[in-house]
RNA sequence: GCCCCCGUAGCUCAAUGGAUAGAGCAGCGGCCUUCUAAGCCGUUGGUUGUGGGUUCGAGUCCCGCCGGGGGCGCCA
C-alpha cells in the first residue's frame, strides 16, 4: 500500500514539473517504486527520473531534483527525507511510527485488505484444464487446474469479474473420442470372454478395463445393440460421460469450482460451428484446396494455412475451437485467458490467426502455455506405467499427500517452467516442506490469540492502541512485508504470475517466525506493547489468510 | 530443419532494464524453565552456459553458438 502511495505522489510531482517546466510527455513512463537492497538507500526507492531521462534528454539527477521539489505535501506526514543517490533515484526514508499506520490500515480493511481496483468494472473469462473425457486428470491437469484456479483468485481479488469455464472436448467426430470408445467396447468384449481386438491407437490404461467393468455391472448387455455403430455409440456415451463425472469429482475435491462446462457437441448442434466457416470464408481467409477446406492463418503469421475442415467432410477439432472461441468473443470480455499444456504451444499461432481472420483483436485472448511435471519419489522419479497410457493421476496424488500440498507445490514455480514435485517432501512435516512452514506461522498465531484470551488478556480496540509502539527491527520487518500484499496481488494478477503467492506466503512467515523468536507478545514490557503486538499478531493472520486463500489452500488453527 | 520453455551457489529456484545477483535445502556452529523447536540466529558457498550487440546502466532486451526438456498430423 505504501508502494502504490508513494508512485501515485511520483506520479503527481511528474505531472506537476512538467506543468512547471513546459514538458510534453506524451506518454508517462511506468513508475517502479521499489525496497532498495541495501537499506542505506531508503525504505523505498524509485527510477522515475532516469525513466524520464530519454524523454527529456537532461540530466537524471537535475530531474530527480526537480520532482523531489515538486512532490506533495502529504508526502511529509510519511517521509523523513527524500534523497537523490546514484544515477538519479529518488529515495524515500519513512518517519518512525509509520509501521503503526500500516498495521492499523489493514485492521480497518480486515478481510479485504490486499485486494485492488485494477480490475474493478471489468469482466475476464478464464478457460482451463478442459481435459478430453477419454480418461482420469492426469498429474500434468492438475497444474493447469492449481494455476487457473488460483489466477482466477487473484483476478478476484484484483477486482475482476471472473468466469470459470471448462470446455468439454465431446465432438461426435472426435478421432479421440471414437477410439476411446472403441477401446472400452473392446475391453467390454474381452470381458465376456470373446475375441475383441483394441484399435491401433487405442488407450491401453487399467482404467479402461475397470470402466468396461462398470458397464458389465451397472448396463449388462443393454448397450448392445444389432448394429456395431449403434453399439458404439452407446459405448461412447455412457464411458465419456462416467469420466466427465469422475473429472467433475476430482476438480472439485481439489477445491476447483466451474462456472460453466461448454460441450463441444453443441457448437454443432446450435450450427455455430457452421456460421463461423462461412464467415471465415466471407471474410477470405478460408479456402478450399486439396478436397479441405483451410484457413489462411499465414495471413497473420502462423507458419502454413491450417485445414478446417478434412477431404472427408469432417471438421477438425480445430474448427470447433475456432467456433468456441468466436462464442467468448461475442460474450464481450474485457479479457479472456487460455491455459494450454506445452504440447498445444504450436496451436497458439493458428488460434490467434482465426480471431483476427474472424476481425476481433487477438490481444484480448491470453494463451499461457504451461510446461511439465515430473513427480519423484525422494531421488527417484516416479514413471508412468509400462502398460502405455496408464498417467500417473491426479486423483492418486491429491489422496498421498492431500489437496493443501499439492496445490502449494504446484504454485512454487512459474507456470512455465517445468515443475519437480518430490512426494516424499510434500508429506515431510519439517522444515523442508515448505507448505507447513507457511501453514505452521498461521496456527502459531491462532495459539497466541488462543492463549491470549484463555488468560482473559484485556485488549482495546485498535484504534485506541499505541502502535507506533511497534519499532522493533524484527517487527518494522514484518510489517513491510505485510504491507506489500496489495502490490504482490496486482502483479501476480497484471503479470499472469499467481505463483508469486507461494513466494510471499513463504516470507511473509519467515518474517513472523522471526518476530515471534525476537519479541514476546503475551508477557511483553508493558501492556501497551502487548496490545500494539497482539494486533500486530492478528494483522499478520489476516494477510496469511488471505494469502493462503488465494491459493486455495487452508490456514489451520492448530497443527499438533 | 523450424517453433516454445529452461540454463544463476553442491541441489531446487528468486531477482517489473537499476545501486554490492538473493532465498531455501544440503554442510558447519549455536539457541527450548517462557505465546507451538513443524521455529530462530550465525557461517561457508558465484566468471549468471558462451561470444558479440543495444545504453547512462544487462542475469534481464537483440543476434549467433553450446547444453537440457517439449512440440512440429486432414490427432486433440
Amino acid at each position: 500500500m505504501i508502494r502504490e502511495q508513494i508512485a501515485q505522489w511520483v506520479r503527481q510531482a511528474i505531472d506537476a514539473a512538467a506543468t512547471a517546466q513546459g514538458w510534453e510527455i506524451s506518454e508517462l513512463p511506468a513508475v517502479e517504486v521499489e525496497v532498495p537492497r541495501n537499506p542505506e538507500f531508503g525504505d523505498y526507492a524509485t527510477n522515475a527520473a532516469m525513466a524520464l531521462t530519454r524523454l527529456l534528454r537532461r540530466n537524471p539527477r537535475e530531474i530527480a531534483a526537480l520532482l523531489r521539489a515538486h512532490l506533495p505535501p502529504q508526502t511529509e506526514e510519511w517521509m523523513e527525507r527524500v534523497e537523490i543517490a546514484g544515477a538519479g533515484f529518488l529515495n524515500f526514508y519513512l518517519r518512525p511510527g509509520w509501521a503503526g499506520k500500516v498495521v492499523r490500515h489493514i485492521l480497518t480493511e480486515d478481510q479485504r485488505y490486499g485486494e485492488t481496483q485494477v480490475g474493478a468494472g471489468k469482466r475476464a473469462l478464464i478457460e482451463f484444464v478442459s481435459a478430453n473425457p477419454t480418461g482420469p486428470l492426469s498429474l500434468g491437469h492438475g497444474r493447469n487446474a492449481a494455476v487457473g484456479d488460483t489466477l482466477a483468485r487473484v483476478l478476484e481479488a484484483n477486482g475482476y469479474k471472473v468466469e470459470r469455464e471448462f470446455y468439454i472436448n465431446d465432438g461426435e467426430n472426435s478421432t479421440q473420442i471414437r477410439n476411446f470408445a472403441l477401446s472400452v467396447w473392446a475391453r467390454y468384449r474381452q470381458l465376456k470372454g470373446e475375441p475383441a481386438e483394441m484399435p491401433e491407437d487405442g488407450y491401453f490404461g487399467e482404467y479402461v478395463i475397470d470402466i468396461a467393468r462398470w458397464i458389465a455391472e451397472h448396463h449388462g448387455e443393454s448397450l448392445v445393440q444389432d448394429d456395431a455403430e449403434a453399439t458404439l455409440k452407446r459405448f461412447e456415451q455412457v464411458a465419456t460421460q462416467l469420466m466427465l463425472e469422475m473429472q467433475k469429482q476430482d476438480l472439485q475435491d481439489f477445491r476447483v469450482v466451474f462456472d460453466r462446462w461448454f460441450s463441444e457437441q453443441s457448437l454443432y448442434e446450435s450450427s455455430a460451428v457452421q456460421k463461423t466457416l462461412e464467415q471465415l470464408k466471407a471474410n477470405g481467409y478460408a479456402y478450399e484446396a486439396e478436397g479441405a477446406l483451410w484457413l489462411r492463418s499465414t495471413a497473420f503469421g502462423d507458419e502454413k494455412d491450417r485445414v478446417l475442415v478434412r477431404a472427408n467432410g469432417v471438421p477438425t477439432y480445430l474448427a470447433a475451437d475456432v467456433a468456441y472461441h468466436r462464442d467468448k468473443y461475442e460474450r464481450g470480455y474485457d479479457m479472456m485467458i487460455d491455459l494450454w499444456g506445452a504440447d498445444h504451444h504450436g496451436y497458439v499461432a493458428r488460434m490467434k490467426a482465426a480471431m483476427a481472420a474472424l476481425g476481433y483483436d487477438p490481444s484480448k485472448l491470453h494463451i499461457l502455455i504451461y510446461q511439465l511435471v515430473n513427480l519423484y519419489r525422494g531421488d527417484e522419479v516416479v514413471r508412468m506405467s509400462k502398460r502405455a497410457g496408464d498417467l500417473i493421476t491426479l486423483r492418486e496424488v491429491m489422496d498421498e499427500i492431500g489437496v493443501d500440498a499439492l496445490r502449494f507445490f504446484y504454485m512454487l514455480r512459474s507456470h512455465d517452467s517445468t515443475l519437480d514435485i518430490d512426494l516424499e517432501l510434500a508429506k515431510e512435516q519439517s522444515e523442508k516442506n515448505p507448505v507447513y512452514y507457511v501453514q505452521y506461522a498461521h496456527a502459531r498465531i491462532c495459539s497466541i490469540e488462543r492463549t491470549a484470551q484463555e488468560r482473559g488478556v484485556a485488549l482495546p480496540p485498535f484504534e485506541e492502541v499505541p502502535l507506533e509502539a511497534l519499532t522493533h527491527p524484527a517487527e518494522v520487518a514484518l510489517i513491510k512485508q505485510l504491507a506489500d500484499l496489495p502490490h504482490e496481488v496486482m502483479l501476480a494478477g497484471t503479470q499472469f504470475a499467481p505463483h508469486r503467492l507461494t513466494a510471499y506466503a513463504l516470507d511473509t512467515a519467515r518474517a513472523f517466525h522471526s518476530f515471534y523468536t525476537e519479541c514476546r507478545v503475551l508477557g511483553a514490557e508493558t501492556e501497551a506493547l502487548q496490545a500494539a503486538r497482539l494486533w500486530l499478531v492478528k494483522a499478520t493472520r489476516l494477510v496469511l489468510a488471505k494469502t493462503l486463500s488465494l491459493l486455495g489452500v487452508s490456514a489451520p488453527e492448530r497443527m499438533e
